[in-house]
DNA sequence: CATGAATGAGATTTCATTCAT
DNA sequence: CATGAATGAAATCTCATTCAT
């Protein structure tokens, strides 16, 4: 890596970290430069301004989490809307959880009031829900899916899969787990697989009766 | 009211309308007083200082919001637990619809870095989990709600009741609805109450709630 | 004592003890206010404003000391200039004793830049010096004073005067005694008699050789 | 000087020209950084804040001060405790005469309610008296200097010593001369000596200094 | 590339004072 | 007499950004 480019990495390091506690109006400048060991003035230098630098880090977290979605998207027609569905529920936590700082903050920040801020992420919003969307469709089409509201699976998928990065501290308190901990990651995989299979999937003979699975799960 | 009383209230309601729009650090005291009509100086005066200001919306809305769910929790020895839940999810819903600026804004920012605020935040979510956890133990108790884990159930719910006022972009985008809209409100009720009758409410006998119809509710 | 003027001296007791400890600028109205327990507004209403407060506190002072030392030398027809500084010396140091806090403030804020408060300091500042040096030629004239330069004890007796009230903390440091205290006051004197006759008081003879008394005076 | 040393002069002068008039709360940052011909902000930028720029400035003052005491009293094995005494109180008015702006507000300022400045002012004001005293009790064990109370002197010292920088006004009134005029610490060291010869110094030998003619000292 | 100095705007807060009641 | 509300000015400090080196 050059120097500039280790730079670069250093000053939206501390961002993303500063950002998170302190909020995008919260953190100054300055402290950036300090908490990632650069001049100042060098952040003006790299990113143009503040906002450049909150762009460019929204833009690396939102294009990772969109191209998730969309990428898995275009298997559907190798693999069964459930695998697919799936493969979007873990891959999208394992993401966050591997960027669960700026996550949040991008979670919350969204509803900043900043133009250019703002377009971001309506473009990223509107793309991920589409995609979220045709492929609940698709499972519905092809039989996987009961046929539901779409528009609210949708919704709540959405709200579980956000959820542990942008409200972390209400899930530090009820399952005394850091959401970026692989233990808490991998038993909500579990939990939302069950919701899906229980709630969303059809089963083989698509009755609408209640399907208790015998093994109870239950932590 | 008092001349007073009247004052902090216009300095209270613009002050919710611009966090909300630009976050706490991003709003200054001086566009709060503008927007409210008052002089500048008085924000001092009446709140101490700005985060005196905050601290005083955060009680307001989350002492409401947390009272919701414990006074209703008390009401379990009279009315069944179904009753119960269905009563919190649409009081929290119309609290929020009726606060949505103030909602938005503290779901949000419940993230600062400020002690106070976190002690504050703190203190309410623990009493709003521990009432809902209660509350979905009780069902679970009683043979209302099935074995399931009792964790992922208030997680879920806190997703699903805070999601409209946290991204409401989120479901303009989804819906072309407001979240604040009563049109909006009872449908996402309906759909709550779906989802918890097919995956929460054991089957033994019908929920209380208006009986779904075999008809697909599907938007 | 009329509500009036209860009042006026509870602003004064406040105004005296904060002036001493933050100074005049450093102390603001509402402080002084709060201390004394009364409406701010009352002191404008009884003093026109902050620095007519300071005025009126200034001039009882100065009008104190001052007129000790006035009224003394109207004496010195009758008494002898040795007695008559005694006496001077000894009121001065009470009067400051009894007054302590507002001697202390006088004494510093003697510098601040205000026409009035300069002017103030001024007139009673010549009006002492004017009579201090009056008794001290007239005790050089009738001979009971040695013939020194009666400039340098004029300010070696002022700088002895104000010391221990200007300076607390010095005194504190080397004698371990507040500079309020009767004993402190006492001891003070007594130190000061014997600078006196040893340095200033002409013996019987005349003579300028060492006055070694016999009785050693060493705490 | 490199163009910051420069600035940084150039503000402490500023500083300690309108503290000594105004007093530390009555001049403003603004007004520094007028006088200074120096941007405000600037001010933040080198001391942190403007206690910051109070502290640098006492600390600058006492040093030399507090030195000036120390530095002769370790000269007490080589030279005689009458000269080392002489030395050091010409020592300390021309150094107080070199900076009799800042020895003026510091004196002054002495009593400010700040804990870092009181706490600053202990530690000096302590090696100062101990360092005093040490060199007094030194003059008397040799019997350079009479058995007098050594406390008195020491106060006694400090009067006179700082006298002329803190209460300038009264010398100006009593002697018609400036308290920084070279012709005014001269005549003013003469005094002291002559007190001190008088009062203090032992009679076996002269003083070290320039021998009192019998003809009387008197202005 | 990197730095320290500098800048001007603006943020929060405090203040002395006034006024209506 | 006394009070709480209100005001406008000013004070301190912070900030993002620029610039010369």
């Amino acid at each position: 890596m050059e120097k500039g480019e280790k730079t670069k990495r250093k000053v939206m390091d501390a961002a993303v970290s500063l950002f998170n506690v302190k909020g995008y109006s919260g953190t100054s400048v300055r402290a950036i430069a300090n908490k990632a060991g650069v001049n100042g003035a060098l952040i003006s230098y790299y990113f143009g301004n503040k906002q450049g630098l909150l762009e460019q880090l929204m833009i690396d977290f939102l294009e990772g989490y969109t191209s998730i979605v969309e990428s898995n998207y275009r298997q559907l027609e190798l693999v069964s809307a459930k695998s697919c569905l799936y493969t979007v529920v873990t891959e999208l936590l394992k993401y966050q959880q591997k960027n669960h700082h700026l996550a949040r903050f991008v979670h919350r920040e969204v509803t900043l009031d900043s133009t250019l801020v703002r377009e971001l992420m309506m473009t990223y919003l509107m793309k991920e829900k589409h995609f979220v969307k045709a492929l609940v469709e698709a499972g519905i089409k092809k039989k996987e899916f009961r046929q539901l509201s779409c528009d609210f699976v949708v919704i709540q998928l959405r709200a579980l899969l956000t959820m542990p990065y942008s409200q972390p501290q209400y899930i530090r308190e009820v399952y005394h787990l850091q959401p970026n901990e692989d233990y808490f990651v991998q038993k909500y995989i579990k939990h939302i697989e069950r919701w899906l299979s229980e709630f969303l999937y059809n089963d083989v003979e698509g009755s609408h009766a209640p399907k208790l699975n015998k093994v109870v799960l239950n932590n």
